[in-house]
DNA sequence: GTCTATAGCCCGATAGAC
DNA sequence: GTCTATCGGGCTATAGAC
């Protein structure tokens, strides 16, 4: 409504831009995708997405930083009130969730951490901030349960703790291997809950 | 010894190409290596690649073959004789020493199937295949012993191969993710193995 | 079989008008 | 801010001598 016409425009077209690139990159890759390809696409020239964005690879780097945002998310809260074993079942619910709504771009993040391909620092860095963090909530989750006698003495929190997260990895993979072991995903979840809650506290 | 000295040649310089190929092409990936980077490395010139191979693309395609050629083993003969919790063992254990040699070309062959990059019928098709097969295995041998009596009766086969299979290739995943998880990867395999076979027979 | 030379294309990036 | 026009360069692939 206010500020002056130049500046709204141009924040919409950066934006134009910058949602047109995330979805080429994110289907073909950085090297498959050129920038005459977003141009076209975001209907601007060439020379106007490197007025907004200095180089190929800045833009790339901004693409990348808006696929990760929805990665940041608080799960603490949802674990308030549930005991050990409900705050493990929640954890491996909720990871499995967050990869179901986000298959596609975990699957271009994983081949870009894969390759090593560019922007090492950012995204490798971050993914396996996410991954630090999540294993070391699952282990701390374990240590407070076998404290409380709720789990058996002799686990052992970290090793239980990355089993699991194993475990939800492969399941990730098995979704990307065009999947035909021929089971529900969510069925095999289940499973998984099952037999590692059993091993913690058989 | 014998035969013509063209052919001989040939077969040398045109098996020196494929070798630079394969570790080019898995090291930077298809986009960024060029035909003059293979050349320079190969000590020929670009037109004779072109010459043994017709395009760049069919050297791409000659090279993903030559990669998957040892994924082709055949590991039953080691499974006689054992009972079918040696024999899940011997699975578990000959999948993870797999693993552990091949290391780069499985991240490769991995990236290429996750961008579904190029020649998906090739390479996509060979690793579902190799996974079907490895996991009809391992419910196989689980199937039989649930009718043996050495596993449980309410066992499911094949929930708990997918199982088995989902936490094998977590542990690959976190290979490739800059494992900080502080284990020893053996130690994963070791807790990996006791606890599926404890969900069998408990 | 192997080379040099080069055609022809598309790319990322820049210049400069509006 | 947005455009058109163009530069310089690397790429795949071909032509043609040896």
């Amino acid at each position: 409504m206010a500020g002056r016409p130049h500046v709204e425009q141009s924040l919409e077209t950066r934006e134009k831009i910058l949602a047109t690139a995330v979805r080429l990159f994110s289907q073909r890759g950085y090297d498959n995708t050129s920038l005459s390809q977003v141009a076209r696409e975001a209907r601007v020239s060439k020379a106007l997405i490197l007025w907004h964005y200095d180089t190929k690879s800045e833009l790339y780097r901004a693409t990348l930083q808006r696929t990760l945002e929805p990665y940041f998310i608080n799960i603490m809260d949802e674990l308030e009130g549930l005991d050990e074993r409900g705050q493990i079942e929640t954890l491996i619910d909720h990871f499995y969730e967050f990869v179901r709504d986000n298959v596609y771009s975990i699957r271009f993040l994983f081949s870009v951490v894969l390759r090593g391909e560019r922007e090492p620092d950012d995204v490798v860095g971050r993914i396996g901030e996410l991954y630090r963090l999540f294993r070391s909530l699952l282990a701390d989750v374990i240590e407070n349960g076998r404290r409380s006698g709720c789990f058996r003495a002799d686990v052992r929190p970290s090793l239980a703790a990355s089993l699991i997260l194993a475990a939800l990895d492969g399941m990730l993979i098995e979704q990307f291997m065009s999947n035909d072991s021929g089971h529900d995903p969510s069925e095999l979840v289940a499973h998984l809950k099952r037999t590692m809650l059993d091993s913690l506290v058989a």
